[in-house]
DNA sequence: AATCTTGTCAACCGCGGTAAT
DNA sequence: AATTACCGCGGTTGACAAGAT
């Protein structure tokens, strides 16, 4: 019944990806374009399964990705999407062109979240920790300015984010997918803690972001495009055709992705 | 200098919705 | 209509690097 297996699974590669078969997928994608990834593989020559290969275009070999930290607005955007929107990092990632998800995802668990916390901001509601004891441990709760109102929305929207169907069952609107997680008013004093605090954050941290701005800048000037959409399933690859092959010419200019990446990160942290 | 701890991020896993048969 | 695979998503893991001791 049914259709047909993408592939059997056997003596596929996994773990990181090499420079050869980086160049393998991108040289296939920028001639062929991608109409079917469990088909990709099979055509570029690649020992991975189809989902690898969407995986490593997507996060990694896009030529529209735009690499680097984030910058202060980009991290304030991400906190009032996250507000609003939960987990569902793929609707953050579309206000952000050049960024997935993967990487926003990763950047709020290791330092928004964080960031939070030390704040004594609950990373899941956005709103302020109370302390059960005093014992100083991690055992916190999330105040709800007395309102059992503000504990049923706390406790739905942690249930939501458990719950997948939810998230679907909300609509392809954006505005359908937007989490009653707060107020206007609850957000407008959310935006202005945001304000203040990360004014008065970490001293360092605003020229880094600088630093880091400049770094993308550059980067965006060499290598974003000018349609920053992706070539992505059942687009024709000559729509992007000039973009990409300006692109693909900047990439054979690289020793590696890798290569370029450690110096970025050597720039950035200078 | 060696070892341990912490931080970062690429990649994998598993799930739900959708599409193909 | 039922079954099965594909796609996309969010959660989690593990390797590596950097910093601390």
């Amino acid at each position: 019944m049914g259709r047909q297996p993408c592939c059997d699974k056997i003596g596929l590669k996994r773990g990181p990806w090499t420079i050869e078969e980086d160049h393998k997928l991108m040289n296939f994608i920028l001639n062929n374009g991608i109409h079917c990834w469990r088909m990709v593989p099979k055509l570029a020559g690649l020992l991975r399964c189809g989902k690898s290969c969407r995986l490593r275009w997507i996060n990694y070999l896009r030529p529209d990705l735009k690499r680097g930290g984030f910058t202060e607005i980009e991290e304030n955007e991400i906190m009032q999407l996250h507000s609003r929107l939960g987990n569902r990092w793929s609707k953050i990632a579309a206000h952000f062109p050049g960024r997935t998800d993967n990487e926003i995802k990763n950047h709020w668990n290791t330092r928004i979240k964080k960031r939070l916390k030390v704040l004594g901001l609950d990373p899941v509601t956005h709103k302020p920790f109370e302390k059960k004891g005093s014992n100083g441990d991690n055992d916190e709760t999330t105040v709800e300015s007395n309102s059992s109102k503000g504990q049923e929305e706390s406790v739905e929207f942690k249930s939501s984010m458990d719950n997948h169907a939810r998230r679907d069952s909300l609509g392809t609107e954006e505005k359908g997918d937007e989490v009653e997680l707060i107020t206007m008013d609850e957000t407008n004093d959310l935006l202005n803690n945001y304000d203040g605090w990360w004014g008065s954050l970490d001293l360092g941290y605003s020229w880094m972001n600088q630093e880091a701005n400049t770094i993308n800048t550059s980067y965006s000037s060499s290598f974003s495009l000018e349609n920053s959409s992706n070539p992505s399933m059942g687009e024709s690859p000559s729509l992007q055709e000039d973009s990409i092959q300006q692109w693909a010419g900047s990439v054979d200019s690289m020793l590696s992705w890798d290569g370029f990446n450690h110096l970025e990160q050597d720039l950035f942290f200078l």
